[in-house]
DNA sequence: AGCACGATTAACT
DNA sequence: GTTAATCGTGCTC
């Protein structure tokens, strides 16, 4: 079953309210003729050029044009001389917002998903914005593509609304570095679905 | 042109 | 708990 991409009108909101929401989301990717998903379980919001955690700290450049966009593009950046991170842009135009996918649960495309992760424990696999993109073969080639609109490489569906008992928020993390407040604003969003539940199933 | 560092990960002790 | 890997980006000279 294929749905439609979540809308514009999604993305268009403030950035930690995307990342709460786009918690149980479902995140596809098309590789090949073939769906890998993962349902998102984790995401931390960046926001604004005063945010001294977020890209955008330093204007707007060759990187971070993309954050300056309309929302529901994708901002995808290569860190550490070896990993690529997966964002989405969110609020308006101009105003540059994003929000990273540090996890997802894989539920389509498992064989695939594994062996782009060396085989690793499925609940280990894509527990890492860069171990997620590993996962589902996204690099710079998918930055800047419209979220909203493409089914052709990578998209969003709607899925399961997950309660906020599931939901622990806090402080982003690998930010160190960046001084208050910003080290300290609650933008971190963690779902821990209990024991037994089904990623797959549509409503929980 | 040169430099310091990074929204991390895996492999160590 | 610590640390190496590895290179694009933005800043300084």
């Amino acid at each position: 079953m294929t749905l439609s991409p979540l809308p514009p009108a999604f993305y268009d909101r403030p950035a930690p309210a995307v990342a709460r929401e786009l918690l149980g989301m479902r995140l596809v990717r098309r590789l090949d003729g073939q769906r890998l998903a993962g349902i998102i379980l984790e995401a931390e919001a960046y926001l604004g050029e005063e945010d001294q955690a977020c890209h955008a700290r330093a204007g707007r450049t060759p990187r971070t044009a993309v954050m300056y966009g309309p929302p529901g593009r994708t901002y995808v950046y290569f860190t550490y001389g070896m990993h690529w991170m997966l964002n989405c842009v969110t609020g308006r135009q101009d105003e540059p917002a994003a929000v990273l996918i540090r996890s997802i649960w894989p539920v389509e495309g498992l064989a695939q998903i594994l062996h782009n992760r060396h085989n690793l424990p499925l609940d280990r696999c894509c527990d890492g914005p860069a171990k997620l993109c590993q996962a589902l073969a996204i690099d710079r080639r998918l930055n800047g593509i419209d979220l909203t609109q493409s089914q052709e490489d990578l998209w969003i569906e709607p899925g399961q609304s997950l309660p906020d008992s599931w939901v622990t928020i806090g402080p982003r993390v690998g930010i160190s570095s960046v001084p208050e407040p910003w080290l300290s604003m609650p933008w971190r969003y963690l779902a821990c679905p209990p024991q037994g539940w089904n990623p797959a199933s549509p409503q929980e």
